[in-house]
This record gives C-alpha cells, structure tokens and sequence, in this order.
RNA sequence: CGCGGAGUGGAGCAGCAUGGUAGCUCGUCGGGCUCAUAACCCGAAGGUCGUAGGUUCAAAUCCUGCCUCCGCAACCA
C-alpha cells in the first residue's frame, strides 16, 4: 500500500477500426486498461485514460459506399455502439479520442511537417508495383513470386508518387529498446519482432496515399492523405494537445506508462511508434503490454463469433462486472486465452457466486442473526486471526505489484486466495457454535468483524476491477466511503467495532449451468439465422423465401450457375507446395492441357491419395497465386466435420463439362 | 533448413534463467459442517512432466536429435 499523491499516470487502449460493431476482444482491452486506471486512481495517481476510435483508410471509405452513406455518416453510427459499450461496461475513459476530430487532424498535419521537414519524409514513388485490376500498389517484400498477392496478377511498373518515412536510421535504437528494456510485454516476443523485421532490414515505410481520399490531407501537397501510421499512432499524442491547441495535457501526462495492444498491432506499436517518437524527438512511452486474443472454443474469433460473443447480451444475463471479472481473471499477459460459454459461467459461479458473494452473504447474516446486525464492542481475538489478518493486510501490496506489472489475472488471483481464506476462517472458527454459548459472545463478535474486515479490504481492491458491485457490498457490510479508499485498505481494524450491516439482494446468483448454456445456444442459432439472412440483395432474399435450399443461401438463376464451367480433371501430379501447410500443388488434365491450381487440402490428402484420380474442376477461375503457386481454378471437396472430402469421379473423360 | 512459442494427472495452467520430495484451479470420489447462494471446509484417487539419447550422485528443469500443435511470415481458389 503506498500512495501516489498527484504523480501522473497515463494508459492508453488502441484507437479502435470501427469497420464493425465492437466485440467481447475491445472488450478485453479496454475494461483491462480501465481496471488499471481505476486502481490508480485510487492510489491516488492523477490518470489519463484515453480510448478512441481509428477512423480513416479505405476500407471504411469502401464500407460506406456499399452502406451507401458518408464515410463521417458511417463511422459516427459505430463510433456511438462503441461508447454505448464503453458506458455498459463501466469504462471510465477520460478522453475519447476519434481521428476525424478538428484538433487531431490539424496536429497530424503539423506532425506530417515537420517530419518533412526534418528531412524524415521524403517524396519518392514505387517502382513499378501496381496491380491494375486490385488498384492496389504493393512493396517489393509484400509481392507473392513477384505478383500480386491478392489476385496473383502481374503487377506493371506503375509509379505512384508517395511519400514515405524513413525508418533505418532508428533501428539499432528500436533494436536495443526491445531487447535491453523492459519496454515490451511479455520481452519474449521481442526476439519474434527482431529477427522478422529489424535483422532483415527495415523498410522505409509508405505514409501518404493519393489512391484515396478519406484520410488527413497532407498540407503542402493536396493530392495526398496521410496514410494510416502517422494519423492512428499519433492519437497518443494528439490527444493530449500536442501540436494542437484543444488541450494542455501533453507536458503533464508524456510518455505514456502503459500502451496495451493486442497482439495483432504489437509490430506498428513495437517499431513503427517509436521510430516515429524519435524522429520526432519525443521521450519514448514506458511500456507496450501485449496480450493474446480471446479465442472461443479453441478457434480464434471470427467476426461472425464475435458477435455470437456479443458484450452486450452477455451483460444483460449475468452483469457488465462478471463479464469484466470473467475476462481478466482468465486472460493472461501475452497468451491467448479460450473463451467458452461454459467456462465463463463456471467461473462466475465458482469465484464470484460461491467464493466472494457467499461469504459476504453468510458473514452479514450472521451478523444479523447472532446481533440484530450491530456487533458489541466487546470483542476477544483468538486462534486463527493472526493469519487471516497477516493475509489480508498483506494483500495490496501484492496486487499493487501485479497491477504495475499488467498481470491482472495474477492480481485477481491473489485477491480470491484471500476470500478462500476467509471462507476457511469460519469454518475453523465455527461462529454456530460460538453462538450457542452466552459466554462467547465477544469471540463470536471478534470472528465476525474480522470477516467484515477481510470483506471490506477485498472489495475496496476489487473496486477497480467490477465497479459496479462492490459499493452494494459495501452498503451491506456497513463500510462508508472512508473505510473503501485505499489510505485505509492495508489497515486491518478500519470499520468500528460496533458496525451495522444490512442484509441485502443476493449480489452475485448462481447461475444454472446446463440451462444457460441451452438458453446461449439458442441465442446463438437465432443470431447466426438473422446474419445470414441479409446476405445478397433484399429482391433475392424475397424470392427466396419459398424455394430456399439451405438455409441463409440466396437463390440464383440457372443462367448464374452457368457462369461457372465445371470440367472433369484427371490428376497427374501432385505434390506439397513447399513453405505451406494447408497447400498441394495439382498438375490436372483438362481435356485440353495442362494446368497447375492450388488447394488447401494438404491436411487431409497426401499427393498419393489424388494423383491419377479425376476430380471436379472450375475451370474459369479468376487465377491466383498461394505462396507462390500460381493456381488456375479449383477443385471441389465437401465440408465435413471430419475436414474436407474431394468428391472423385470415376471413369469420365478429363474435359467433360459437368452441369 | 524462414522466424518465434508450446507439449506437465480428465480440462486449463504454474514450475524450467539459480538441477535435489511434481504444485494450483476446475472436474471426479469420500468425509465434515449447517452460518450461507444445494453454497463452505477437509481428505483421496489420478501424471513414465511429447519422444529418443546425452551430461550428472541427481533432470520437468541443462545439452542434442526427432515428433506434434500454435502464432507470425503475403496459405481458405
């Protein structure tokens, strides 16, 4: 337990893409950051938290279109779903931060400046990697056998004016930054990111694009919007007021202590945000934490599992705090973590419901029926206290601990050990049977306040992480407001001795187990039916309400069916596309000739089992390269539960059309 | 030989930089208790620590080979 009075803390999420709703993995990062936040604040640090919403690019320019409004039209109705969640999940942001605010958009302006100006952006064009058909330019290292890797056409020599930052001169400090500090979290990822990218050279990285327009113009030349890094990263600052005149904080609150990140943007957070910072001259943050995704049972979440996951269904069943409970008690710093319907409710029934909201309940009807709610004054300590106590005073100090050390989960941890405890404790001490005996009464009492005192402790350190509950705990152990600040939670003895509870609702239920997972899984099947449903245009969807195959699958003509040419292929070779796991490489007969498509089928079929076998092929494929295979057309295969089946032919003719 | 991580009782994990009785949570089984939300407490069963070697008095821990899984790397055709 130690105080910070006044000293600064500033933690920051990713500005989140709002190209879709929000799901349970901003969810996870922010309630994390949140719970920090709010712990330090209750040590007294004056916190900036700062959350917010990455708004440019193309890909949202191309959502909108197809929404068919603006793109501001676009991310605003998004950017309100996720403040929405925000205020459900109890998020005490302090400053939300969007990309299209005036004061962010004219400090990336300055930042592009000067940066420019520096001599560290400089004007230059690619040489001659642009795929006409995608209108996408790519970089030399991004090229898949010199073509491109989304459609595996040849790229021409195109030149697009850019203008790109240099990142060389910064490598050798990123590298030591990574490996001498304790800047990245957990450090054992720093080799990954060294090896991967610094050892081979850092690319001077692309920051303007002239390919689209919904992004920050780049001042000093109009045909250019800054492309991603420069606009999203520097939110960090930004939002304190640097280079702009909308806030003061920049001076107070940089560097950053904590930048959380999931590990999918570890990379631009790892290396691209401090080059920027030093090319800027800018003191670097104090760390990067990293953590794993949320994956559910066993799969890494998709978008349409995202939203079987969604927030704020679960909220609604078993509270905003046992979703925030759940998700950092399970995740670990750096490691993915699965999430499943059963384990969460395991969980919340096993630490919440039995462990912390059990005792509460058992200790105040105790107290209530042994003392009519009040405890005596007269009080007698004896066997079992001083551990309990020794335990619980301790207890913020460790957690002090794990909080700096972006170890939530090992912090919940510790604070649910002593809630053990105490469930223990009244088994040892056997209050029943104290109250059988008149003469026991003040032992009884001591037993008792020692709970409320356990309980208090806890409760005032699990604030920070279910803010909404614990203030019911509090009311029913009869804490007021200074017995739940942190000056007092290493100090056993704070409540009086003579204090009064007051029973109240159940805090945390138990859930049924079986039947809400029944009642999700419902939930999830009537979710899944209503996402499909849209697909295709509302016309098709009509007709094919009467005629529908499958379900969720738009109807088509046969004239749609005919677009695509089915041919009989015989396989004569096949053999794994090296560097791949999921590819075989098939040379097939056509009837025609030859050719060479790829399929992702190398788990299920070793190239003996398909060569000299006649398989179904589309043959009018767009072609595309996979690791470099240039693969013209598909064969076809079945989806099963065991994996994929190729459906064989036997004994046609290759190049017989299939109808 | 692209880079990195991981393989520990039924499940999920800790332990491994400093070798020396294999630990935690959940689950299972048995017992106890009755204040409490069929909750709580105690005990038990269950592991050749992926595999094959090596170093050592001693290896989950150090070294080597191999197998499997995962992530990244431009792999759903």
């Amino acid at each position: 337990m130690k105080k910070h009075n006044g000293e600064k803390y500033y933690i920051t999420t990713p500005i989140y893409y709002p190209s879709g709703n929000p799901h349970i993995g901003h969810c996870y990062t922010t309630a994390a950051c949140d719970s920090i936040a709010r712990y330090k604040r209750m040590q007294g640090y004056d916190v900036m938290f700062l959350t917010g919403t990455d708004e440019h690019g193309l890909k949202i320019e191309q959502k909108a279109n197809e929404a068919g409004v603006t793109p501001k039209e676009y991310v605003d109705k998004i950017v309100d779903s996720f403040k929405a969640l925000w205020k459900y999940m109890n998020i005490s942001y302090d400053r939300y931060i969007r990309t299209t605010d005036d004061y962010h958009i004219e400090s990336v302006q300055k930042i592009f400046k000067k940066l420019y100006d520096k001599g560290y952006i400089y004007k230059g064009e690619y040489k001659g990697k642009y795929c006409t058909p995608c209108e996408s330019f790519w970089t030399e290292s991004q090229l898949v056998d010199g073509k491109c890797p989304d459609c595996g056409r040849d790229v021409t020599e195109a030149k697009e004016e850019a203008y790109f930052l240099k990142m060389s001169p910064f490598a050798d400090r990123i590298e030591k930054l990574l490996t001498e500090t304790d800047y990245l979290r957990p450090k054992t990822r720093a080799s990954e990111l060294v090896n991967n990218f610094i050892k081979p050279g850092l690319e001077d990285l692309c920051v303007s694009r002239t390919s689209f327009t919904w992004g920050i113009p780049v001042t000093f030349d109009e045909k250019h919007v800054v492309y991603v890094w420069i606009d999203a990263l520097s939110n960090y600052i930004t939002a304190l007021g640097y280079e702009n005149g909308r806030f003061s904080d920049y001076d107070k609150f940089w560097p950053a202590d904590i930048h959380m990140v999931a590990k999918d943007i570890m990379r631009f957070h790892a290396i691209i945000w401090p080059a920027m910072l030093m090319a800027l001259d800018l003191p670097l943050p104090e760390h990067l934490a990293v953590h794993g995704w949320i994956t559910f049972d066993g799969k890494k979440m998709s978008k349409s599992l995202g939203n079987v996951i969604d927030p704020f269904v679960l909220g609604q069943r078993y509270g905003a705090d046992s979703i925030r409970y759940h998700i950092l008690r399970e995740m670990a710093l750096g490691a993915d973590s699965s999430f499943s319907n059963e384990i969460m409710i395991n969980r919340i029934n096993t630490d919440l419901a039995n462990g912390l909201g059990n005792l509460v309940s058992r200790t105040v009807a105790m107290v209530e029926k042994y003392f009519g709610g009040t405890l005596p004054t007269e009080q007698q300590s004896g066997d079992f206290d001083d551990d309990l106590i020794a335990q619980a005073s301790a207890l913020s100090d460790i957690v002090d601990d794990y909080i700096d050390k972006t170890q939530l989960n090992k912090a919940l941890e510790e604070i649910f050990k002593v809630v053990s405890r105490a469930n223990k404790y009244i088994d040892e001490t056997t209050p029943w049977i104290l109250a059988k005996d008149e003469n026991s009464r003040p032992r009884l009492a001591c037993v008792l306040y020692n709970l409320l005192e356990t309980i208090r402790i806890v409760s005032t350190l699990l604030s920070a992480f279910m803010p909404s509950t614990m203030p019911v705990v509090w009311q029913q152990i009869g804490a007021d407001e200074n017995a739940v600040s942190y000056d007092t939670v290493g100090t056993f003895g704070t409540l009086p001795c003579n204090v009064t509870v007051h029973k109240g609702d159940i805090i945390f239920p138990r859930i049924d187990v079986d039947k809400e997972i029944e009642a999700l899984n419902a939930l999830i099947g009537s979710q899944k039916k209503e996402e499909e449903k849209p697909a295709g245009n509302d016309t098709k969807k009509a007709s094919a309400k009467s005629a529908e195959p499958c379900e969720g699958v738009a109807v088509i003509g046969i004239d749609d069916f005919m677009k695509v040419d089915l041919r009989a292929a015989k396989v004569i070779a096949c053999e794994p596309v090296k560097r791949s796991r999921k590819l075989l490489r098939l040379t097939l007969d056509d009837g025609a000739g030859e050719r060479t498509v790829a399929s992702g089928i190398a788990q299920y079929y070793t190239p003996d089992q398909l060569t000299g076998k006649t398989v179904v092929l589309v043959s009018n494929l767009k072609p595309a390269v996979l690791c470099g295979v240039e693969s013209n057309g598909m064969i076809l295969a079945a989806d099963t539960a065991d994996g994929a089946k190729v459906i064989f032919l036997d004994g046609i003719e290759p190049g017989s059309k299939i109808r």
